[in-house]
RNA sequence: CGGGGUGUAGCUCAGCCUGGUAGAGCACUACGUUCGGGACGUAGGUGUCGCAGGUUCAAAUCCUGUCACCCCGACCA
């Protein structure tokens, strides 16, 4: 491709709205422009890596078996209907009326569609197992679109859905997602990282993401430096501490500590460390009376985490903090002083927090606090349970190390549904006994889009984007200096670019008559791996340049081996 | 949804407080010089100052409303 007739504009300057390093570069390059609040439109340059990253998929699906469908974007609300989530889904569900009044939902994913296929073309065990997946646009009317294809409303996602006559079937597909995601991420060079995911009420291990790892993901991540254990913060499980609780030594005593409310201000004017302090939580409970709040007891130095929380039985989904006037109901005081001492609601305490005795904590009582207080000689009828994140230290869950966190961002997702959607709109086949069985689905996500936004992230300098080889939009860039005066330069390049083009290679020719700072510059920014020069100076002794994105010096070599020495870079 | 902020040329922004002929840089067009790391000169085109009302002799500027966008928050008492 020629540069000249290319249609691309780049820009020196970082648009203001950008944020993220990747969302600068891809404006900044001319991958992308924004329509509206998390819209975007793919620009020649950024459509030919976002179809690198869909080739990739396609292809590793394809060779784990999968067949490729294409589902209408538009969905009836009657399947919503059916499956319940027409009432579930909040309003990040986009709903429209067509001509007749009649609803239709702009699908932010697609289980109610290939469920309704799979109860319609699916009739015998003996189809199974068997796995579709598309690659399309979904709306999801998120609250905060942001960080540019990163986070938008509208984005390309592949969706592969599995369905299973049993559950050791679906478990094997399971398991070949599993290897077919690394296989995708692996062969577009990411650094990536597969965790376990909260799986919700029904518990094992039935949900994995794979995040791609880079400073700026939006997710916590937390891994085990000595086994292979790996989850999201909302997943990841904190162990009890090993020790026993020391015997209690001090009497319980109320100490006045106005104004004091935060776990900070009382450790400082107490001096003790915060994780002699208890702080006690009130969630809205599921229930009337003493159920209408649930406490939870943390370490002052811990937090809690939200989604475990939520998991408890008696509190409500999803978590709430209780109000003000819930909060004096329970306990008399106001937050900032809540115990667990004398509460007649339900208690949960974190296994840490029950490893500390002679803690302080909320007297109940405005601008008061108790010390020396110890857990069952004046606290009773709690229950110990995991509530709070993980911190960097803790051991792991499974054994062996201790825990890492680090920043991810979510690029794909897999996991076990079982039978929810095949329940409400009943997929059923009949199996070897002609006995009629629910199917059991698996799905599996990639943000094809976020992908692109994730990879730059993650591969990127002072000057622009580096993509990894099989993400480039061009493998090559070859760059011709001063071929305005210099016709051998222009007769070299134009013969290179029809040479390694005519080999199979991905040439971007910067033709243009440009200053060489110019097309350096831009070569750098559109982060096209390898980059070649022709110029007089080194055409007069026979010689190209040589240099890799990730490199900071050329090298020269002679200047009929140009294919055969790009083809040894390349690995092509 | 709550709080804060911004809307002026394709982009980045100044001008607004203190009302009086709409600006700079980048980008774009032409010509000339320049040519191995985002050149320079000359000339040129470019605007419903987000929109709607109001105040005023006069509004980008003041007032009211409205729309759009951005940031923070919406668990950590």
């Amino acid at each position: 491709m020629r540069l000249s007739h290319y249609p691309i504009q780049t820009t020196k300057e970082t648009p203001a709205e950008a944020e993220i390093v990747s969302h600068q570069l891809m404006l900044r390059a001319g991958l992308i422009r924004r329509l509206a609040a998390g819209l975007y439109s793919w620009l020649p340059m950024g459509l030919r890596t976002l179809r690198k990253a869909e080739t990739i998929i396609r292809e590793e699906m394809n060779r784990a078996g999968a067949f490729e469908v294409l589902m209408p974007v538009v969905q009836p609300a009657e399947l919503w209907q059916e499956s319940g989530r027409w009432g579930k889904y909040g309003p990040e569900l986009l709903r429209l009326k067509d001509r007749h009044q009649r609803d239709f939902v702009a699908g932010p994913t697609h289980e109610e569609v290939i469920t309704d296929i799979a109860r319609r073309e699916l009739k015998s065990y003996r189809q199974l197992p068997v796995n579709f997946y598309q690659v399309q646009t979904k709306f999801r009317d998120e609250i905060r679109p942001r960080f540019g294809v990163m986070r938008a409303r509208e984005f390309v996602m592949k969706d592969a859905y599995s369905f299973h006559a049993d559950e050791p079937s679906l478990e094997a597909g399971y398991r070949l997602m599993h290897e077919t995601y690394t296989r995708i991420f692996t062969r577009m060079g990411l650094d990536f990282r597969a965790v376990r995911a909260d799986s919700g009420p029904i518990g094992g291990d039935v949900s994995q993401e794979f995040h791609v790892l880079a400073s700026s993901g939006e997710d916590a991540i937390v891994f085990s430096d000595g086994d292979g254990y790996a989850a999201n913060m909302e997943a990841a499980e904190a162990l009890a501490p090993a020790e026993a609780r020391p015997a209690p030594g001090e009497p319980l005593q109320k100490v006045p500590t106005p104004g004091a409310k935060t776990i900070e201000a009382i450790a400082k004017l107490l001096g003790v460390p915060p994780q002699h302090c208890l702080k006690t939580l009130l969630v809205e409970g599921d229930g009337e009376g003493d159920a209408a709040v649930v406490a939870l007891v943390i370490r002052g130095d811990h937090e809690l985490n939200a989604t475990k929380a939520q998991h408890l039985p008696g509190v409500a989904a999803p978590l709430r903090m209780a109000g003000a006037e819930r909060i004096h109901q329970a306990t008399g005081a106001e937050a900032g002083f809540i115990g667990p001492v004398g509460l007649k609601c339900r208690i949960y305490a974190d296994h840490s927090a029950l490893a500390v005795a002679d803690f302080v904590c909320g007297a109940n009582e405005k601008d008061m606090h108790l010390t020396g207080v110890n857990w069952d000689r004046d606290i009773q009828g709690y229950v110990a349970a995991d509530l709070r994140n993980v911190v960097e230290g803790d051991p792991s869950p499974s054994g062996q190390g201790r825990l890492k966190l680090a920043r991810g961002i979510e690029v794909g997702h897999i996991f076990q549904l079982g039978r929810k959607y095949s329940d409400a709109l009943k997929a059923l086949v009949l199996d070897e006994s002609g006995r009629e069985v629910t199917l059991l689905m698996g799905c599996y996500g990639i943000g094809v889009t976020r992908v692109v936004a994730a990879a730059i992230e993650q591969n990127h300098d002072e000057r622009g984007i580096i993509w990894p080889e099989p993400l480039a939009p061009f493998q090559v860039v070859l760059v011709s200096l001063g071929a305005q005066k210099a016709p051998q330069v222009r007769e070299t390049a134009d013969r290179l670019y029809g040479e390694l083009t005519a080999a199979g290679i991905e040439v971007l020719y910067d033709d243009r008559d440009a200053r060489p700072g110019v097309k350096f510059a831009d070569a750098e920014l559109l982060g096209i791996p390898h980059r070649l020069v022709v110029a007089e100076r080194g055409l007069a002794a026979g010689r190209l340049e040589y240099r890799h994105r990730r490199e900071s010096e050329s090298v020269e070599f002679p200047a009929d081996e140009a294919l055969s020495f790009l083809r040894a870079r390349i690995g092509h």
